[in-house]
DNA sequence: TATTTATTGCAACAATGTTGCAATAGACAA
DNA sequence: TTGTCTATTGCAACATTGTTGCAATAAATA
């Protein structure tokens, strides 16, 4: 999932349909790579001289999904966002004060974690969600 | 914050005052121990005879947050859930499959990551979220 | 250009959460 | 026990996020 071209392909080659809406929300998510909510897309689209139905860019959203081209991530704001899947499995740092959102990204650690869980409790792990909360650097 | 009697006088302390609803809540957080919505909360004030308005629940939920009674965990199915805070800093394990939710104590390993994150990115952690979904013992 | 149907917009709805304000009921003193 | 003070509550009204059915629109292809 590295270019966007090869994203737009996978999609024809799915027998679906390469929209304005959903060639910019795309764009729009691999601009910003991460952390964007459905509202702050929908602010991104009507920018760039495109507007689109909340409806449609929830279904698309949810097309994203499915597709897994994107993926959703819940922080401690009570809001969804969206972020494209990258290669490389990563975690947030969320400042508290300033809400910049770093990446971060963690080796095995958790993956051992995981192993250690089936073990004691015989339940098996398949995702997990770890984001940090605190004060970046310029912030403390 | 181990016996509700300690959180009761804790509160009256503090010049607030035990209402009925007050003390069902506490008393239904306590007994349940983990991950109760709002919703699930006011229904089973109902149940136990105590009608409360949505917004009393919402303002009650946000007096004990302040009071550091109670925290809100989000997991992957977009509602909030609030549990009574407990001596052992602890993790979930949320089964995808029929929803139930074991807890999990992982020890030291994520304050070392910390460590690692404050020393790389200057980040200074004040608090994490993690929680893991897969598939319990029974639904395996 | 015509056809097919995936995609879109709109209306209507549901769930969660918040605010202002007047009424109620705990706590305490008399 | 009764009266007073004000923290707490309920209600109405609202905001935001998210979903569904259905008719209109616009990509893709022939
Ligand atoms: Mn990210
Ligand atoms: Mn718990
Ligand atoms: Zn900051
Ligand atoms: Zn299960």
């Amino acid at each position: 999932m590295l270019d966007i071209d090869n994203i737009f392909e996978k999609i024809k080659l799915d027998g679906h349909r390469l929209t304005k809406i959903r060639k910019a929300m795309i764009g729009i998510l691999f601009a910003d790579k991460c952390l964007l909510s459905a509202s702050e897309i929908r602010t991104r689209l009507s920018v760039s001289g495109l507007s689109a139905d909340r409806t449609t860019v929830y279904r698309e959203l949810g097309f994203l999904l499915e597709k897994n081209i994107i993926k959703e991530i819940r922080i401690a704001d009570r809001k969804t966002y969206y972020e494209i899947v990258s290669p490389e499995h990563h975690h947030h740092l969320v400042c508290t004060k300033c809400n910049s959102v770093q990446e971060i990204v963690m080796g095995n650690h958790l993956k051992r974690q995981e192993d250690r869980i089936y073990k004691k409790a015989r339940f098996k792990v398949l995702a997990h969600s770890l984001e940090f909360y605190g004060l970046c650097r310029n912030c403390r």
